[in-house]
DNA sequence: TCAATCTTTACATAATCTTTACAGACATTA
DNA sequence: TAATGTCTGTAAAGATTATGTAAAGATTGA
């Protein structure tokens, strides 16, 4: 599954060859040209790290940052400007960049600083098996006791995410974000507890008394394991 | 407590000044002058950040980068050095490296990026456990001396406002507030106190005698700790 | 086209929230 | 002191909302 980045700049040109670059490694790139339209995408899809411009026309870089931080804490920020002073750095750090990155830059620096972070956020993990359940992300099988059954891709996805924030709980909200994002999805639409309960079908011994995946009514979803 | 750094340079001044200048932004640093000192250190204590520079008399410090990351993998590794083409940065992030500073650098900036990799690695603290009361906000969960208990959604974000505001007294106006904001629900209404109620039984030994939400008459509610 | 998958819909059931009613504690006032 | 009013504790019933689940319709890709 490829890395979703927001990339937040207001100069239209930078964006572009931002992006371009971006998905020539690899990474799957949203762009925004001010802070509102950044907003906008995050209403929609979290990405998994943010490349902020700190010279928007539209409010502070830092101030942002300080937002950001305090809305999606887990989501890595990388600022991105062409002040290069010490204290402007220091600034940028205290208000909860995860790296910092002076223009003019280098792609191949940037993207090697985007990996960076990245690995820091998420370490990555090609394959879990825990109490008789056995998923290997990379060829997409999945195991319960032994024996393999067979999911859609959704259910896959689903799955996934569940594994990767194992024992939190998951709102459906969140779901909705991660995993329709751009596409449109009504907050009233029971599609995600349809597909939860085709999983449920396919990896719980007894799907109305599930042993994985749990509710947590009014919150959404827990991954127990 | 002060956070342990190690800091391995061949050059003595160097790891003088960076000693000195840790320690001064309340760091404590351990220094080593060579990849077999710096195993030394490490033999001992495990630093919760290590700074490293790339020209050692000992060994390839990219190699040993890869070596710290294989037996360490979740301590960070800032890369101190010279060498400032594109190609060696990009080589120093794929060892593992966490953030990569070009000499000469400047103390802030330094300070800054050790700050910033240390807040990454340790995540805001998401659990608490005070007095036989644990909880822990991404699980939702809350268990009282160890036995887990069941909180209904109101329950859980009410018993997360008192432990957000412990020790000090919260008004059933700042309750409706938090809790209910725009939804409608009429000062007159005792459904804040029907909730406290549902919340005292589930958490409280004796409900009637409580010991974590005490009632103080005319003001609201407090949670002691 | 077909088959697989996704989404919507509808309804049953479960869980939660809110109201209501009354009892007791406490302070104030006649 | 007794009467009164206000505030809080508490149980129970009713109202509301959330979730489980099957089945039908829509969409997609080969």
């Amino acid at each position: 599954m490829k890395k979703q980045l927001l990339v937040v700049d207001d100069d239209a040109d930078i964006l572009k060859v931002l992006k371009a670059n971006l998905e020539l490694y690899d990474f799957q790139a949203a762009t925004a040209e001010t802070w509102a339209l950044a907003k906008e995408v995050l209403d929609v899809q979290l990405p998994d790290l943010i490349i902020l411009d700190l010279t928007l026309p539209d409010g502070d870089g830092i101030e942002i940052c300080r937002l950001l931080k305090a809305e999606y804490p887990k989501i890595p920020v990388i600022m991105l400007t062409a002040r290069d002073s010490v204290s402007d750095k220091v600034m940028g750090f205290e208000s909860g960049a995860d790296d910092y990155i002076v223009k003019p830059f280098e792609t191949l620096e940037l993207i090697a600083r985007v990996r960076a972070c990245l690995r820091r956020s998420v370490p990555a993990e090609r394959k879990v098996s825990i109490n008789g359940l056995e998923i290997d992300f990379d060829a997409h099988i999945v195991r319960v006791k032994g024996s393999e059954v067979d999911l859609t891709p959704k259910e896959f996805d689903l799955l996934q995410l569940f594994v990767l924030n194992r024992n939190e709980v998951i709102s459906r909200e969140f779901i909705r974000k991660k995993l329709w994002g751009d596409s449109k999805l009504y907050s009233w639409s029971r599609t995600i507890d349809v597909h939860l309960q085709h999983l449920r079908q396919k990896i719980e011994k007894n799907p109305s008394a599930p042993e994985y995946i749990v509710t947590v009514p009014g919150k959404g979803y827990k991954f127990r394991m």
